[in-house]
DNA sequence: ACTAATAATAGTAACCATTACTATTTAAAT
DNA sequence: ATTTAAATAGTAATGGTTACTATTATTAGT
């Protein structure tokens, strides 16, 4: 992979925000500083960054955030002011009991927890 | 809410299987019943039964599935064959935990497993 | 440095799941 | 039976994402 200044925008603005951006966000930030750059440049961009293992990508509903956390982990997502926080679930626990109770062999686990954040 | 032919087939349809169906799914399998039947009509029923918790609606990725299982579950999706599997977790554990390290009320825990099922 | 090869881009069209619109049909209350 | 408005079929529009294509830019070889 050759190097693009428009892939290196995109993985800087990913990697400066905890705030789970859509592609959209995205897009709008990078034009800030390449006026032109094109949405498919993100999208091409932000999918490449994901199979090279750079940044995640996990679905939001029905459309896709990016996050630069690429270690395992959950998110808890305000109800209130709409924020998604990290966290790191225990789930070894639920490894053992899907495994005894279904025989299923879990490898990850998707914890989306709903509810209302510190700020309320 | 007034009867409707169409919507009592649709409500039949998901409430007959197991399989966490799209609307697309739905859709194909009501035309076998009434023909000209709209995919619009098929979309307006769902969350018209969806609202009035008749039938959930979860994404996977970014596709709507829909659930006869109205009781708050979780699901074990296998890598293999596709199949999604109900499942009920303990989630208390979770809540404590979350509750402790964040100060985060949460009212609802989405997870969905992935990994192989028994069929493997 | 110059050239050649080709990866990456901007701009635009296409795609797919879902929702919105509208004229017509239908359920059901009177 | 008549009236009223909910529901429908058919179609257009929307929003997020991917595909296409002519042009531009990076990089390896000379
Ligand atoms: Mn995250
Ligand atoms: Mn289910
Ligand atoms: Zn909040
Ligand atoms: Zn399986």
């Amino acid at each position: 992979m050759r190097f693009s200044k428009q892939r290196e925008l995109i993985k800087n603005i990913v990697q400066g925000t905890n705030s789970h951006p859509t592609a959209y966000w995205i897009f709008n930030k990078a034009k800030k500083k390449i006026s032109n750059i094109s949405l498919g440049t993100v999208y091409r961009n932000l999918n490449k960054l994901n199979k090279d293992g750079i940044i995640d990508i996990f679905y939001d509903n029905n459309i896709a955030r990016y996050d630069w956390n690429t270690v395992s982990h959950d998110h808890l997502k305000c109800n209130k002011c709409g924020k998604i926080i990290d966290v790191k679930m225990h789930t070894k626990e639920l490894q053992k009991e899907v495994w005894k109770q279904y025989k299923f062999e879990a490898d990850n686990f998707e914890i989306t927890v709903s509810g209302i954040c510190n700020n309320h």
